[in-house]
DNA sequence: ATCGACTCATAAAACGTTTCACCGCAGGCC
DNA sequence: GGCCTGCGGTGAAACGTTTTATGAGTCGAT
């Protein structure tokens, strides 16, 4: 006995207690009524033992999977890590036990990742696709319930949660404009990124008289060499706005190396917000995704998923809250000086 | 048929392919030799119908589990989202699904999740403990390959891989003392948590005559008031020594609403690097420890027990690194100034 | 021609659980 | 006493897979 798994059986448990293996089953599951003799008999002998149910046995033969997926780009991205932990409260809330993977941003990753996932037979998955293009190679068997969050697939063929992105670069452009800057260096990591892409085209559907022009710097360059060399010399733009979580530390940092003083020398802003960028002097102006709502929200329309509704997909976009700081800062006194260095420009 | 679960069953890809369930078995697993021929049907078969195993079954009859479970504290916590991260390859390289989950920083959580984890039949287990107290409250059956990684429980029962906390405290006091300080508040969440004991252990050993003093915080306070009642008014301490991540974080968010400069006002180091530390004037003097190392090692003493060595418990303690930055200054020229106004203390 | 050795495929058993059909039995009612 | 109605328990089937014992067939050597 004992088996391939350690741990006792719900048949040994019958057998000590007297019972049949039916009887333990609706003992610990309560579907059926036992007598309360009979109970207590099996309790019992389950404490005594030891034992405790085999999930595989138990999901496997009661169809109910009670068990979700989450995929996201990448764990180390605290954006992402608060999102998996607040849908890791929510799952044990309902009873749900999650799996969660990361694709390390890497879109074979992914597809691997998700097959993997799907021999578990979860009930349902919430994505954070690492690239738009990728989302729709799901595996192609039968449709499962999913959410994806926070990044749109090209194909809007799911349930959508996501946040505001071309409103928040919008109104951060805006906020620059009205500060007197004339140019701005937009920066992200790709434009394949559906949330870079709506964010870039909402700064420049507000960017006014404000100059625009876009960089991408890709995923894991730590001191991207194309950004340095925008920011040096002659041509270095009044102010940089960085569209995402990585491409705003990269810069951040690149600025310090350089020995420019975000705020000071160039107006600064990025997405993401993250503790860091209160603690510096001057604080970062910043964009903050409501990364729990996210959570909360994903979660609710895959449970009702689950729960069998088949509608057609959904869509939510939750608003962002941007803060702005002393890094970008009214640009009255300095502007004359800097129009005097960008004579290119006029 | 279709069943419980979504998806074709291996006994409908056999009667496509007109062999028996065993052979689709032998081809999809490569354990037993079958004819090419065959072998061709039985994937055009599996191709056409979308079939995937279930892992529920598979691994219920054959006793492998491959399934590993990783139980840390906080998911938001970027160390120990490095140390999942790290993991998460690994375990991915040898072929193993992983199974995460965040305690909360709640040792009833880590409890109740652990119980959840056990019904799945892991093959092993990693766990970053929230309480040295509670890691020996494992849920009693038969022992499982089990590592405790980061913190130490009471009782050294278990494989067990950590940093060297003690070292890395000493070596920040000395440089402390070799830079004048004559006094250091040392700040830590809890002392029911290893890590901090042995950390404050160790500044104690290293103390010299710095004068040290211990104050507990908890983990939720972003604030905490007990701590800026210390740095308040004339008692105010040379130096700062923060022994965890949350510590470190709250009080220099402190630090700045309370207008003082660390470094400038207060000499400040803390433990557990992360990027804003590099980004803030002055940089912060902090140990870093090495997150990826210790889940590569954990992973290693895992699947060693888990291939069935049943050796004593082992245990690792790997060096941590100091960076010293402008945080912790010379106290030369303000030593002076400073003890002027701790007249209390002269 | 017979035997042994080897290769492949099969049918059935097993894994641990839940569910389903069934049955004994007590009690109330006619 | 016969009959219906529930209650509370049982044995067996089922979930989808892997494994094992078995057997059918081929080939080469005696």
């Amino acid at each position: 006995m004992g088996g391939g798994g350690a741990g006792p059986s719900i048949r040994l448990v019958a057998e000590r207690a007297g019972v049949s293996a039916g009887t333990v089953s609706n003992v610990l599951n309560g579907k059926a009524s036992v007598a309360p003799a009979i109970s207590a008999r099996v309790r019992v002998a389950v404490e005594q033992l030891g034992y405790f149910r085999d999930n595989r046995a138990s999901r496997l033969r009661s169809g109910d999977s009670r068990l979700a997926g989450v995929i996201v780009p990448d764990l180390t991205n605290p954006m992402f890590a608060a999102f998996v932990s607040t849908l890791e409260q929510l799952g044990r809330r309902d009873g749900y036990d999650l799996v969660v993977v990361s694709a390390r941003n890497d879109p074979a990753e992914e597809v691997e990742r998700l097959r993997r996932i799907r021999e578990w037979r979860p009930a349902g998955l919430i994505v954070i696709p690492c690239d738009g293009a990728l989302a729709e190679r799901l595996p192609g068997g039968p449709p499962m319930p999913l959410v994806v969050a926070d990044r749109i697939p090209d194909a809007p063929r799911f349930d959508l949660v996501a946040v505001d992105n071309a409103e928040a670069a919008a109104a951060v452009v805006r906020h620059l404009g009205v500060q007197g800057c004339e140019d701005c260096l937009v920066v992200g990591t790709s434009l394949a990124i559906s949330n870079v892409r709506e964010r870039w085209e909402g700064a420049r559907s507000a960017a006014g008289n404000l100059r625009l022009d876009f960089l991408a710097v890709g995923f894991d360059d730590h001191a991207p060499p194309a950004l340095e060399e925008r920011l040096r010399g002659a041509g270095r733009p009044q102010a940089l706005f960085c569209l995402d979580h990585e491409t705003t530390l990269a810069a951040y940092r690149l600025l310090g190396e350089m020995g420019l003083g975000a705020g000071a020398d160039v107006a600064f802003a990025g997405f993401d917000e993250m503790e860091w960028m209160r603690l510096v002097a001057p604080a970062v102006t910043t964009v903050r995704q409501p990364v729990e709502a996210m959570a909360a929200c994903s979660w609710s329309m895959l449970r009702r998923r689950m729960g069998g509704d088949a509608g057609p997909p959904q869509a939510r976009r939750l608003r962002c809250a941007v803060t702005f700081r002393g890094s970008t800062p009214r640009q009255t006194a300095s502007r004359s000086r800097e129009a005097d260095r960008t004579t290119q420009g006029g």
